[in-house]
DNA sequence: TATTTCTATTGAAATTTGTAAAACAAAATC
DNA sequence: GATTTTGTTTTACAAATTTCAATAGAAATA
């Protein structure tokens, strides 16, 4: 179980679990390890599980034009992944998940998320503050997409996660920034 | 009580509420009116309330340049408002709330909300759910603003709420939008 | 290793969007 | 109702970004 430190970690930098109600939350967790460019949730399909990174960047696509995409989101180590709205909704979702390292996941499906839900003390507890987490974390990219220039979002990015420039692809960090990477590569230029 | 029948019918489409967790909800509801223009939580606050608009359109507001602003959301009737991350952490609010049309408003403080979290049976299943409500209106608005054209932001709104056009100046749609009120006013020419 | 595929950069032209200034329309105020 | 303020549209021009095309480099694969 030392696997599972980081996500306790995590859990009880929001609230105290008990171990009955831990006991109870980690048998729902499946281990599962990706290798780089595994599609975890395709469009269409309704997301059936919520899963803690333990390793790994994880990123979110919808389509654009017939031919284009763009990178929704990303997700990194201690967080967590999912086509969150489907989940919640149970319906189709918009976008695909997808890794872009070598990832290792802790995952729990919808239908035993209900059961810790019911059946612990603290299940909505938990369950409300993830959501708000979650929530939080939105806003910044609205936020930053209105107001910011497309150079702005980069150093944004580069001053958050410095290490992401040298481990994915820059075309993603254009698509999620919002420009080309044309246009990427030219504010690259810029700046140095 | 009549004024309560929207809000309970709101939250009992997401789950059963009992009358004593009802009671004690709502005895901690203010009902609150305020004229157009009226500033509910300016930047730098910290936000003590979240809302149910009875009846109202709501904007939040966030200055871009000296000068500038843009219009971070709108919350419409039979919707939640607050500065939410601002209620959420309780730390200073980097956005302003302010009414665009007359605004009649049931509000909770937070310290009170807290205690119906306490003391109700269904108090953080609520939260829980409110807040993935909340969570669930965000995704859509990076969606637009990554993929979608100003263009066709604007036709988004304008199927969405038809009547929000005829309700508040074009000017703040436009920098909801994203774009300046002069490229709205060449987009809605090239329309007609 | 050689070959193929994917990624990043650059240049020039075309398009989109913003800026500034002005005129006009609508709404609010006296 | 006249005046003032606020909001909308239009124009010409400037700036930023995209598109298209070509090339070089890096990474993956046989």
């Amino acid at each position: 179980m030392f696997l599972m430190k980081n996500i306790r970690d995590y859990i009880e930098t929001i609230t105290k679990v008990n171990d009955e109600d831990w006991n109870l939350f980690s048998s729902k967790l499946h281990k599962k390890r990706f290798p780089k460019k595994s599609i975890l949730t395709k469009i269409g399909e309704v997301e059936n599980y919520i899963s803690f990174i333990e390793e790994g960047v994880v990123r979110l696509v919808i389509p654009k034009n017939d031919e284009d995409e763009m990178t929704f989101g990303f997700s990194f180590q201690n967080e967590f992944i999912s086509a969150y709205d489907s989940f919640l909704t149970q319906t189709p979702s918009i976008y695909q998940v997808e890794t872009l390292t070598e990832t290792r996941l802790l995952s729990i499906s919808y239908s035993d998320l209900q059961k810790v839900y019911e059946q612990t003390q603290i299940g909505n507890l938990i369950g409300r503050l993830v959501s708000e987490g979650l929530y939080l974390l939105k806003p910044k990219r609205t936020y930053s997409l209105l107001v910011d220039t497309a150079e702005q979002r980069y150093l944004n990015l580069f001053t958050e996660r410095p290490n992401l420039i040298k481990e994915i692809p820059l075309k993603y960090i254009a698509s999620y920034i919002g420009v080309t990477p044309q246009s990427l590569s030219r504010i690259r230029k810029q700046i140095t």
